[in-house]
DNA sequence: CTCATTTGACCTCG
DNA sequence: CGAGGTCAAATGAG
């Protein structure tokens, strides 16, 4: 009696829906990328197609880390509690010290704990002496203080997460070394169309004891205003361009760029922002050899970890490696599944 | 008023 | 159980 539980079955759906969802997330990318070349960016029921197939992408991208929430419980395992303990509380967890045996710890925080760490995704790393913009718009989530380390430790996510369904997300932290280097870490891939601006290197000049460094670079024609910077703050882009994460139905900022910037470059974020092997060297960290690698350039450091688990078979990390075929994902020769 | 950041609680993994 | 990662209410800035 152990070989048709319900919840294997559910299980086995699931896994079905996932791919499901994978592939209409990949064709539905692949057409925006088609859509968003150059050659059809004059057509305008391109342009609408594209908008559309955006929202699809959102839509996919969404199910896709609904889906992937709960990997063991049904997905429909519960719950309800909701505001029907009356008094929400408008402090929720904080003030409500006073008994209120609600806390049972469980079946308190409806969805709660739906998070898992990822334990295979590609993740890159850069190492550098001053904050870098890498052109996309980061929203901070949260700030830890990390064990053996002076500075705590900042979490970004991009802000099209819930507007387009991306997932990337950062962590930037401080090193202890003596010139205190910046160590970001990337998660997954953007899988917005983000194209606010061509990338930028923004060195802190706030850095004390420190002046020589203080140079200012600025590859490409936008101007950022370079706000306040303090030591464990992150640099902030104030784009325009972002805003609004729940965008409206309506139409929403259009990204005009017509410029000698294709839509590629969207999805490198992490190998463009450096001139250095700007131009036309594809990715030389990257290379799909090497689990670790590490390429020095003139202002740090940069290293991508591809990981890859092997008894992990059940957390589809659908990580919205989604630009395949284009070549992003081709870089990073993403385990899909073995 | 809206939206981003702060910050402590909550949750999972090792 | 501790450390790391995420959530979301509260708060602050524009």
């Amino acid at each position: 009696m152990d070989s048709s539980s319900p919840s294997e079955n559910l299980l086995g759906d699931r896994e079905k829906l996932i791919q499901l969802l994978v592939q209409g997330h990949e064709s539905a990318n692949k057409l925006r990328l088609t859509l968003g070349k150059p050659s059809a960016a004059d057509d305008k029921s391109s342009v609408a197609a594209l908008d559309l197939v955006k929202k699809v992408l959102g839509s996919f991208a969404e199910s896709m880390s609904i889906v992937n929430r709960r990997p063991t419980e049904g997905v429909f395992d519960k719950v309800p509690a909701n505001t029907g303990g009356n008094s929400p509380s408008s402090n929720g967890r904080k003030a409500d010290d006073s008994e209120e045996s609600s806390k049972s710890t469980s079946a308190f925080k409806e969805r709660r704990g739906s998070y898992k760490r990822r334990k295979t995704t590609q993740t890159s790393t850069r190492t550098t002496p001053n904050l870098v913009d890498d052109g996309h718009a980061w929203r901070k989530y949260g700030q830890k203080v990390i064990l053996n380390a002076k500075h705590p430790r900042n979490y970004y996510r991009c802000t099209h997460k819930f507007d387009q369904g991306c997932l990337a997300t950062k962590q930037v932290q401080i090193t202890e070394e003596d010139p205190p280097m910046y160590r970001t870490t990337y998660h997954g891939s953007h899988t917005c169309q983000n194209l606010l601006k061509p990338p930028q290197i923004i060195l802190d000049s706030t850095i004390p004891g420190d002046s020589s460094n203080s140079v200012f670079l600025s590859f490409g024609s936008t101007n950022y205003p370079s706000t306040k910077l303090n030591h464990e703050t992150y640099y902030y882009p104030t784009s325009p361009l972002v805003k609004r994460e729940y965008s409206p139905p309506t139409q929403e900022l259009k990204p005009s760029f017509n410029h000698n910037q294709s839509t590629s470059t969207d999805h490198l974020f992490l190998l463009s922002d450096f001139t250095d092997f700007n131009s036309s060297v594809p990715m030389p960290v990257l290379s799909s050899e090497s689990d670790h690698g590490d390429v020095i350039s003139s202002s740090g450091v940069y290293s991508c970890t591809t990981s890859t688990t092997h008894d992990d078979s059940h957390s589809f990390d659908l990580d919205m490696l989604v630009d395949v075929g284009d070549l992003d994902v081709s870089q990073f020769e993403y385990p899909l599944d073995n």
